[in-house]
DNA sequence: AGCAAATAGTTAGCGTGCTAACTATTTATT
DNA sequence: AATAAATAGTTAGCACGCTAACTATTTGCT
């Protein structure tokens, strides 16, 4: 329901939901990461990256840079128009999060956010034993 | 992670998490139910199912029936190969839950729980005002 | 009775997640 | 220095979520 409602403000702006989750992402650290970094911190497989980039490129809101020292190696930077859409998206992502979050109390949210994480911290290792 | 993790499990049976997650629907309430009401009780839309059901029939874990009344429903039922695996997996996946829920209180989980129906309850009303 | 609207199921096609396998380059071994 | 192993990115192909549009049937209106 989160990317859906987000969805309808990202259609007449040329992106999807996970086209301008990436975008987030590297708005919040990834500008100028290698593709390979960024999509760990996204939490996505490399081929997966690849396509979201090839659209966001091709779109004009991303480049590829060629990294000096390694010739196998890209570089991605958000371009000026991606800023625009970022800034707009995020203000309807924030209200929407309000309004999905008001009432519940601050500190009630906390302890859910900290079960779910210490669900996630046992599900990270249920392969490594 | 839950996904990814009973997928091994099912993998090996000729399964995927989505068409497991359908019979299981079926076994908890959905079996003879119309099309329509099944992927409606399991939260996706029509078309989905369809699919689904089409690999589930192909494999012989289902059967599609036509309504006596109505010449354009089938109910759907569960095949006695269904309930072999279905008994399998929710032994799987119960160890699975155990495990990712062992040493969070039970009163923990049940506040954390109505935190996220409350979420929920709220993104339905969203698009509803 | 007859025609419009609604309904059940399906097909077509797109976006995004994955894994497997390939190319090009870099690093490590011997 | 030459070859093996590892790494970055990509391509190919599958599964599954969706919406839009189609067929067949049923329901409702006049």
């Amino acid at each position: 329901m989160w990317r859906h409602h987000l969805e309808s403000a990202l259609r007449p702006r040329g992106l999807t939901y996970s086209t301008w989750r990436t975008l987030a992402f590297m708005q919040r650290d990834g500008d100028g990461m290698v593709q390979k970094e960024l999509a760990k911190f996204m939490g996505i497989e490399a081929p997966t990256l690849v396509r979201l980039l090839d659209r966001l490129a091709a779109a004009g809101f991303v480049v590829r840079r060629p990294v000096p020292g390694d010739r196998r190696a890209n570089t991605v930077h958000l371009c000026t128009r991606a800023h625009a859409v970022l800034q707009e998206l995020n203000e309807v992502a924030a209200a929407l999060r309000g309004r999905l979050l008001e009432g519940i109390p601050a500190d009630r949210l906390r302890d859910c956010r900290k079960a779910l994480e210490t669900i996630i911290a046992k599900a990270r290792d249920v392969g490594t034993d």
